[in-house]
DNA sequence: TTGAAAGCGATACCAT
DNA sequence: ATGGTATCGCTTTCAA
């Protein structure tokens, strides 16, 4: 639009320009701007119309290195491509935003060196982290406990960890599950777990079998799987063409219960929910899909984000010291991938 | 594991520390950490062990306000949730880390405060941004350029807009799906584009729409949808119970591409590819799956990611003053959502 | 080449 | 309640 070219680099507002148009103290700015600070509102009024008046916006990197308090949260994305965690992702800016929190993304990708990773989370002095997913250890988690670093485990329940956990409660769930497909006729069980995990998937597992047999049904074909479609898709071959071939397979996640379901239908031909019930975990969208119409189990992801943020601004001021365990109830999302319920 | 309890805040080591250890200024411990700063090898190696000694562990927020560099780069998450979105946040992240650089997520959900996306960007002097997807206007491109944030528009092309931009050419990959449609019997045209990108889309449809009309052949069916599985679901249904139902579906995207593929299977009971040619653009992982199997323009993202990668890594020392376009290739990725090539 | 000292822009402690 | 000043941990002149 305008034809000047800005030659030198723009001189950013600083707190001791708006003193001086306040004609206060550099203090003073800084107390106007901070809610905790007692300040007689008529200076704290002037101040800040000051403030307005110049575009003044503070600089978040100075204040964290004074206050030894930078706002920002890290997060570690891990390799599972999923759009649940883009959703998640999403979720998680758009509440810390509102929180005065920022995100700040860190690699942990499989073979990543985690302690090039502890570096940059030490380097950026994050306030806390957010693990996700599984790409990350027990080890990890205390290395970081260990640079009080406090740390929310999300989704992923890991027995003794040093960090607060908030997580699905996973033996509830897989006991619902296992209720589900024996009461829709049931006669022989399969569960896929996930290699990677030994925690939440084994969790669910363990409710899944609990159940089972309560009810004095044998215990269910189990497969390992990875974290994919594909794995997915691969297990359930082995599970249908093997010697004794399930009509009901558990997934501990939606993204492989869909490999099962594309393997099953075409590849083997069969049909579901006729021929083979498929469940899974997470309730991702694509599950919702006509091409899948997946019965599912949900998280209630916004209450865990919210139980997150929450934690996360209490640890704001005070450091804490003794790690909780936050299960959240699931519920069953039933579509058409499961035979119908007994009336 | 160890039963003392840490009663006060470790004591983080600084440079000051490292200093002292090796008996030099703490001037010297900061050349010798900066690779371009010229000091005797002997004594950068010297610097650099009683660093290691110590674990030290520079201050990147410090570094950032005295260099009034951060390394930080924001990126605007966007609405539109795709394991896409995922997939390319992993690489951008992955890439940033070994570059040294730091991705920081900016909520740019539908009615967000740009306003206030761009005080926090400014706040946290993100030395650059990166811009995916349709949350952003131009206006607030133009607003970051006068603030002196660098601007990548990734995957989407806004005429005169001021920030580098990263994309497909999205003109030409309409042509080539065009002639593909057109080579495999397809008699009556439509294309889905999304209301709310005037760009991209356009883009899109201007290269499809003009190989038809250069083959003589009728300018294709419009519908408007959203980026959405269930816009694209409703925007099909329009299309195939309308006046003149088309035999073949352009989708500007693959995620309506689904869509569109089950309405028309599932709801109107078509055959795909035969009754229909379903393609999208993209290449997402879920239309590799079996229940979609969807031919589509595959976008070359690691190479896009890389050139962005490389832009910023140039950015970090001069400010950029033009802005330049870089389109990229896209290419088609046959599967079964299309019929046959005549051979 | 290396060291000393001056910022960077806030917060926080100590006065008043 | 407000102002003055030290401080956070670096980078970056400026001297030597």
């Amino acid at each position: 639009m305008s034809s000047e070219e800005d030659q030198r680099p723009l001189k950013r507002i600083t707190s001791i320009d708006v003193a001086k148009r306040a004609g206060v103290s550099q203090s003073t700015v800084s107390r106007a701007l901070n809610p905790n600070s007692k300040l007689s509102p008529a200076l704290r009024e002037k101040v800040l119309s000051s403030a307005k008046e110049l575009n003044y916006r503070p600089n978040a990197i100075a204040r964290g290195m004074s206050s030894r308090n930078t706002h920002i949260i890290g997060l570690t994305i891990s390799d599972t491509v999923s759009s649940y965690y883009y959703k998640l992702l999403k979720l998680f800016t758009k509440k810390m935003h509102e929180a005065g929190l920022q995100l700040m993304l860190f690699n942990t990708s499989e073979h990543a060196d985690m302690d090039r990773v502890l570096d940059r989370l030490i380097e950026y002095r994050v306030d806390s982290l957010i693990v996700e997913g599984v790409a990350v250890s027990k080890d990890f988690i205390g290395k970081c406990a260990e640079q009080e670093i406090p740390v929310i485990l999300f989704g992923r329940n890991i027995p003794d960890v040093k960090a607060h956990t908030i997580c699905l409660d996973d033996v509830a769930c897989g006991r619902k599950v296992a209720r589900l497909l024996h009461q829709t006729y049931a006669e022989s069980y399969a569960f896929i777990t996930a290699k990677e995990d030994k925690d939440s998937s084994r969790n669910r597992m363990t409710g899944f079998s609990d159940y089972l047999s309560e009810q004095g049904i044998p215990s269910p074909q189990v497969e390992g799987a990875g974290f994919s479609y594909e794995e997915g898709y691969a297990a359930a071959i082995r599970l249908l063409t093997g010697e004794n071939p399930p009509d009901a397979i558990c997934c501990v996640t939606d993204i492989i219960a869909l490999g099962v379901m594309d393997a099953a239908r075409h590849k083997l031909g069969l049909k579901i929910p006729e021929d083979l019930s498929v469940i899974g975990f997470d309730n991702i969208d694509e599950g919702k899909m006509d091409a899948f119409s997946l019965t599912t189990v949900s998280q209630p992801i916004e209450a865990m984000v919210d139980a997150s943020i929450e934690l996360l601004k209490a640890w704001q001021r005070n450091t804490p010291t003794e790690y909780d365990l936050q299960l959240f109830e699931g519920g069953l999302v039933l579509r058409d991938s499961v035979r119908t319920l007994k009336n």
